[in-house]
DNA sequence: CGTTAGCACTTAAAGATTGAGAGTGCTAAC
DNA sequence: GTTAGCACTCTCAATCTTTAAGTGCTAACG
């Protein structure tokens, strides 16, 4: 059976109204409010219809209906008509990125807290891979029994959580040199390009080669996103929908959300290419619990990525205000990073 | 009206009894699992006169007693009989805390995870204060823009760091060499020290006075806990237990466990001379929640606070096992520190 | 005077019944 | 293809009933 234009139209009616109102929608409702020129009988022969390809459910006979996941999706994909932010809401975001801090554990937050807010979803966000970063300094520090913290500033961000074993005989001294040393050599190198730093390289460093093994080993932990860097935003957000009236579907949506590592595996394994993605529970990702629904973008600026933000929360959900809202929190966050790097080149160049 | 030994009998009762099976309980419960000698009225007048004295209360005329927040703390300081742990349990610590790593920040999370194992409630901890850290070693690092890093290590491997401006004329050797004198300056010395360095000290440092100041206000802001100090571990326990079949008790607890500064708030303002603290909302403190019980311990060892753990869930809290708990956790602690220590003081004297 | 048995009273919780309302499916007619 | 009409289904809320639990009170007992 082909979608005729009309059930399209009525499909698009269903899944409209469901997201605002959260109650079953009649073909009666329908026929009165949109389709003024058909009866709720013909309504109701394309609600049977468009029921048998498996885009609406009921559950129960006389209850109205409701969008299936797949009506979701095809939603989300043909019928959705995009529309803008509020000025209100635009300012919101230009004011929640006009602070001056340039460092990115701070920008996730604000990021996800302002995604948060806007939507009135749970947003989560997993900051950019540090591999890709350009290292600006590093450094050892000695700590005093035997180890040493190895921080590393890279052009986004700090890297601290590091310890390093150091030889018994080494000096605070050498470690200093040591310091220099390393720094020196992986100066402009991404942490990836560092830690895989050739053999022949490492024999030249004579005594210090034990500890820039170290180094090297260290570097490697910073592949893998840690805790740190997976931000939640607006937990509670969630008790303004009325799904989660339902204590199960709160605990299922707890557990999700209360594990660092469980959110970083849903949203961590994005493909860069796709600017909006949008999961749905039960119908795209085993990983996504059902019921629920996850839109994440992946933001780039310079060809830098930027990380992944998103919202996570029921099927229901009033994606064109969500996708409306992680654009342009995308371009706003675009914006402020070129500008920042213009800056940096304009003070460059005077040099 | 004196508590004769029977009342407090049967308080005690009332609340055992009320903790393991959250039902209200009855005259004739307590007349035959436990006061076998005499009858239900005779109870049921005690508990008329429990009730009389603000104990205990009932919902309605026919559903049994509760206990009253003023019981459960009569219950705690008075009543409650305190057992040990199980070898299990015993088990489960001493393996929990026989990881090397001896950096303070997985410390904190590992204890509160192992508290909200044990117990099944959620645990909330708050580290040490940074204040009295005395400060190991301290780097300024170059960010490339006007900028610095700067860099804490202290006794126990808390890091701190911030960012300070620097003058425009400043070198990286300059800034290098003002790391060094800092860092020598206040080597040993805590954090809250530090920050109080004289003014006369201040004009020594020449060229570098400026940096200094920067350095000094940073320290300031240390004063205060950050989030990454404030931990949350097992919020999905809450739905083991039957009060959080409640919608609105869910709310209620995720709106104070979902900002870290309110759990902040909750357990920041410990009086260090307490080990155990037991706040009962409506009943102790305005900050935590009516129908919610916090119970914190304040660790320390070889004279360093190692900063507040403890347990947030419903009034009706087993106590008894959360203080055990705590109490071995804190021994535990210790123990591994003063361990550590140890180690450290043998290596010392090897030199 | 403390203790007890007995009984009337209260209340919640669970089940059954009912009626209203909403919405559909189907059929026959347009 | 569209529509009106109607029977059917199901939920929801209100009402009532029953049951069980537990108390408060009183009068009697040792």
């Amino acid at each position: 059976m082909k979608m005729s234009d009309r059930k399209k139209k009525i499909l698009q009616i269903v899944v409209d109204e469901y997201i605002n109102s959260a109650v079953p929608v009649s073909s009666k409702s329908i026929a009165e409010k949109h389709l003024t020129d058909v009866s709720s009988a013909t309504v109701r022969n394309e609600l049977a219809s468009l029921e048998e390809l498996g885009y609406l459910t009921q559950f129960h006979t006389s209850g109205g209906r409701v969008p299936s996941p797949q009506a979701y999706r095809f939603y989300i994909e043909e019928l959705m008509e995009k529309g803008g932010l509020s000025e209100r809401d635009l300012d919101y975001i230009h004011e929640a990125f006009s602070h001056k801090s340039n460092d990115v554990e701070h920008l996730i937050k604000d990021v996800a807290k302002v995604i948060s807010d806007l939507t009135d979803y749970t947003s989560v966000a997993i900051g950019p891979r540090a591999e890709e970063e350009k290292i600006r300094n590093l450094a050892l520090l000695a700590c005093g029994d035997g180890r040493a913290l190895l921080v590393i500033v890279t052009g986004e961000r700090i890297l601290r959580d590091s310890f390093i074993e150091i030889p018994e005989n080494m000096t605070e001294e050498d470690l200093e040199n040591a310091s220099h040393v390393i720094a020196k050599l992986f100066e402009g190198k991404s942490l990836s390009e560092a830690k895989d730093v050739e053999d022949e390289v490492l024999a030249e460093f004579g005594q210090y080669r034990q500890v820039m093994r170290e180094v090297i080993d260290a570097l490697k932990m910073y592949t893998r996103p840690r805790d740190e860097d997976v931000v939640l935003s607006g937990a509670e957000k969630i008790f303004k929908h009325p799904e989660y009236e339902d204590i199960g579907n709160v605990k299922n949506f707890l557990s999700v959300i209360s594990s660092k590592d469980k959110i970083a595996e849903l949203i961590g394994d994005e493909d860069d290419e796709i600017q909006i993605n949008v999961k749905i529970g039960s119908c795209d990702d085993a990983d996504v619990p059902e019921d629920c629904s996850l839109v994440t973008a992946t933001y780039s600026a310079g060809g830098k990525n930027l990380g992944t933000y998103g919202v996570i929360g029921p099927i229901r959900m009033d994606y064109t205000k969500v996708i409306t809202v992680l654009e342009n929190v995308g371009k706003a966050l675009e914006g402020l990073i070129s500008n920042k790097n213009k800056e940096k080149d304009d003070k460059d160049e005077k040099k």
